[in-house]
RNA sequence: GGGCGAAUGGCGGAACUGGUAGACGCGCACGACUCAAAAUCGUGUUUCGCAAGAAGUGAGAGUUCGAUUCUCUCUUCGCCCA
């Protein structure tokens, strides 16, 4: 009998999809629709194996639904802006066109060569000008509608390479290039107005009942709802500020309060813009970093002002008024006040400059003489040394009562604030899409007319300048508009922007006048499915989730509020990494073992090798395998049932050499059990066995039911199953009249996973009925008999066989007759009897 | 510091709504085939014990006739946020 020639055979079936356009997609009014979405790759050069296995994730399912008879959607694209296009560039003296179109041009290819199930004609790629005009056009279409709006606002600047960071760029407060140190920067940026949709994103996750509950609570997380209040302090000292607005979630402690701090941006600075030491300090200030980390870490410094704010709620009580490096004009109002003894941040601001610590807050078993020590106290308990409010208790009651109170009183209002923060889509960047905006003569925003769109990158550019590279140049940035003379903006998009509306993109990809046309929308949305990393379970999906509704608000075309209605994460791919004696990393093909104990290197034995945990695939700890050498090496099919079998999905998975083998083996076994069975089919027929039967449709059952909940490890066993059953088949070397007709069922349950290798056996069984996925009938699912355990107090003794749903009291005689438990009821008394009809009867003896 | 999740043999993992713990795979051991090896096939493999048997799902408690599954406390690890 042959071997299975895996290269021969794949590729066979590989041409024979693509000749027969098998995975085209068309709008099928008489079909339900499967939107089944992976996240698209960005094209870095090479597909790795966290590609394979989120790819592989969706294609089981779109083959599975296809096979269930859905009309199946199921795209793949490339999310090709953004910066490492431009470092490659720069490093090679490469355009980041090229470079890119040469990544995607390969690992398309090896896509291919795992067999996927992707109708590669709505391909798109994010940084065509066909993908971004349309973007450019849904931009100001969002402008139109109130939700971009341009404003000044920080930004992470290295000062040594002159250029903006992204907030992964800064590590540990330093550019991740340079090592300079970052400051912060005023600019003038783009924003989305996803505050907007703050609450309607918070309450609408509780529709998304197909997300896993973590990134859910993520999410909820993110958007960061609270309950606070608005406060107004009286201002002395000064003619001109009679009043500081602030907004507090813990107005409770207001008789903790001993100074009101402000953002070194909040208006009441212009009076201070001529103090030499207001200058100093608020270039200080800039040292610190825009991230809620960083300024969180920063050490805490202070402006006094001679200003006094009066406590609302105990008018004697006038404490100073500071500038602060831990407050932001972006949250509240850019003032915070501080109570030093239940707020940690304020705590050490206060220590810093001998401020009151006055303790309101004590833990409930503590005494009134509670005071705070060496920290705040943040935790709930009830109200002490607040006159009034004394002993209402922290939070809940403490706050509401305050509210109230200050409400009555009309020197402050209930507030509900959000942390989601209006998201900055300007990069400074050229790899990115245009903004479709320019700027007169007065700096007023011009809208770029539609027939003079799309701006498109413009081609030859210097990328080696400091700075954005579009911003020098003149010959791009200087338009005409109108007969006006603009200037064009400079920045780009937030790659974040291009797969905020891919998924909307695909359904009417082939559409070259609108981004996307009702007909395909109302067909094809929500994605059904949409499979990719928990790593941008916040950021990606929040984007999408905006994005849907902006473009939705004030538009008849498009209905639906959730993009995704399911959502799978899937775990990362692992191996074991490896040093060496001057432990440095040393890749998985670098090393040997002829034990499996000990290591040492391929072309030394005498080096040995320290093996380290398994670890995530990065390219720095070089514990990567190449998939492309793998599926060369064992053929798709083997590595889509190794990527499935060892984890569940959703997990973890450690490549291993021992396990892609195995799952080789498992192919070549596969197809030479289904070489046996044809064999043994031409043999006279034998009777029907209904045993096969049930043993079939039980499997059926099994799959359908792993599938469902994405066990996908689970269907790898039940295939070895599958396999050592119909192998003790062949043993006994009968044709039982059902035995083709069960393991064709076989086959089609076998073609999510492997598709060629399925194909390809039912190709030999002579199979030209129309492939669908096979029915459980129930009838065989059922057992005559059960076995049912016998229990003494609660511990298995022993395992009787019975017809199903036998009385009580037949099945204790015929346990007595068969003397089964009988030495263990010995000088024992029977107190009680529980039995459930076909699992178990437990006897309670004294 | 806060939130969420996880913990089952040598390893990855299975176990439906509480009802036979360890499916399936890897590894290992033994056997068959072979002059021999590889490949392949077969058998076994939670621990202790010759056995009968006992213990056993991170630790400790609780609910229950019965807990990997439910509740509480703790430990360790992971992820996210700070």
């Amino acid at each position: 009998m042959e071997r299975y020639n895996f290269n021969l055979i794949e590729n066979k079936w590989q041409k024979h999809w693509l000749d027969n356009n098998v995975f085209k997609s068309k709008i099928d009014q008489t079909k339900k629709k499967f939107y089944c979405l992976e996240m698209f790759p960005y094209p870095s050069g090479k597909i790795h194996m966290g590609h394979v296995r989120n790819y592989t994730i969706g294609d089981v399912l779109s083959r599975y639904k296809t096979l269930e008879g859905f009309n199946v959607l199921h795209p793949m694209g490339w999310d090709s802006f953004g910066m490492p296009a431009e470092n490659a560039a720069k490093e090679n003296n490469l355009n980041p066109k090229d470079w890119t179109e040469n990544n995607i041009k390969v690992m398309k290819t090896q896509l291919k060569m795992l067999g996927l199930s992707l109708d590669w004609d709505r391909e798109i790629s994010t940084c065509s000008p066909d993908y971004y005009e349309h973007q450019q056009k849904l931009f100001l279409d969002l402008y139109d509608k109130g939700l971009v709006y341009r404003k000044e606002s920080y930004v992470n600047w290295d000062p040594v390479d002159q250029t903006v960071l992204a907030n992964e760029q800064v590590i540990d407060g330093k550019g991740w290039r340079s090592g300079a140190l970052v400051e912060r920067k005023k600019l003038n940026q783009w924003f989305f107005k996803i505050s907007y949709f703050s609450e309607e994103l918070l309450s609408d996750l509780s529709t998304l009942n197909e997300w896993p509950e973590k990134v859910k609570i993520m999410q909820k997380n993110w958007i960061g709802k609270s309950y606070g209040c608005e406060i107004d302090f009286k201002i002395e000292g000064s003619k001109e500020i009679k009043v500081i607005k602030c907004y507090t979630t813990r107005p409770d402690t207001l008789f903790g309060f001993s100074f009101l701090a402000l953002s070194v941006d909040h208006p009441i600075s212009k009076y201070y813009e001529n103090d030499k030491d207001f200058q100093k300090f608020s270039k200080e200030c800039s040292k610190t970093g825009t991230t809620e980390e960083s300024i969180a870490n920063a050490i805490k410094i202070g402006f006094k002002t001679n200003l006094l704010a009066v406590n609302p709620l105990d008018p004697k009580n006038k404490v100073p008024v500071y500038f602060a490096n831990f407050v932001l004009m972006d949250y509240g109002f850019g003032a915070v006040f501080g109570c030093p003894a239940h707020d940690q941040r304020d705590f050490e601001f206060a220590k810093k400059y001998n401020l009151e610590i006055k303790t309101v807050v004590k833990p409930s078993n503590e005494d009134d003489n509670f005071t705070v020590k060496d920290e705040a106290y943040s935790g709930p308990g009830v109200l002490i040394n607040s006159e009034y409010l004394n002993d209402l208790k922290v939070p809940g009651e403490s706050i509401d009562q305050t509210i109230k109170l200050l409400e009555k009183k009309k020197l402050g209002k209930k507030k509900t604030n959000y942390r989601l923060k209006d998201w900055g889509i300007s990069r400074q960047r050229y790899w990115g899409c245009p903004i479709p905006i320019a700027y007169d003569n007065d700096n007023n925003i011009v809208k770029i007319p539609e027939n003079q769109l799309p701006v498109k990158l413009p081609k030859n550019v210097n990328l080696k300048v400091n700075g954005n590279p579009l911003d020098a140049l003149d010959e791009w940035k200087n338009i005409e508009i109108n007969g006006k003379k603009c200037v064009r903006e400079t920045d780009t998009l937030d790659t974040f922007v291009d797969s905020s509306w891919y998924f909307l993109r695909f359904c009417s990809a082939e559409n070259k006048e609108v981004p996307f046309n009702k007909t395909d929308i109302d067909y094809w949305m929500p994605v059904d499915q949409y499979v990719g990393g928990v790593e941008h379970a916040i950021l990606h999906l929040l984007y999408s989730r905006f994005f849907t509704r902006a473009l939705r608000l004030n538009n008849d075309e498009l209905k639906i509020n959730e993009p995704f209605k399911g959502l799978f994460t899937q775990g990362m791919v692992c191996h074991e990494t490896y040093k060496n004696e001057d432990n440095n990393w040393l890749s998985p093909d670098e090393v040997t073992s002829n034990n499996g104990k000990d290591f040492y290197e391929k072309d030394n034995p005498n080096k040995k090798v320290k093996v380290g945990p398994s670890e995530s695939m990065s390219k720095s700890k070089k514990n990567t395998i190449d998939p492309q050498n793998i599926i060369k090496k064992y053929g798709a099919d083997s590595v889509r049932f190794f990527i499935l079998a060892d984890s569940p999905p959703d997990r973890d998975v450690k490549w291993t050499d021992e396990g892609i083998l195995s799952s080789y083996k498992f192919v070549q076994k596969f197809w030479i059990l289904s070489e046996e069975i044809l064999e043994l089919n031409k043999k006279t027929a034998d009777i029907f066995n209904e045993e096969l039967e049930s043993f079939t449709n039980q499997i059926i059952d099994k799959i359908n039911q792993s599938l469902n909940k994405f066990r996908y490890n689970v269907i790898i066993a039940t295939f070895h199953e599958i396999y050592s059953h119909y192998k003790k088949i062949i043993e006994k070397n009968k044709n039982f009249k059902n035995l083709k007709n069960n393991f064709e069922k076989i086959l089609i349950l076998v073609i999510p996973v492997m598709p060629h290798l399925a194909h390809e056996c039912l190709k030999r069984f002579d199979y030209n009925k129309k492939l669908s996925w096979p029915v459980v009938e129930e009838k065989y699912l059922k057992n005559e008999r059960s076995n049912i355990v016998i229990q003494i107090n609660g511990k298995k003794r022993n395992i009787i066989s019975v017809e199903n749903n036998i009385e009580e009291k037949v099945l204790v005689e015929k346990i007595n007759n068969q003397k089964l438990i009988e030495k263990y009821l010995e000088n024992k008394k029977i107190t009680k009897i529980i039995y459930v009809k076909n699992r178990i009867i437990n006897y309670i003896i004294s």
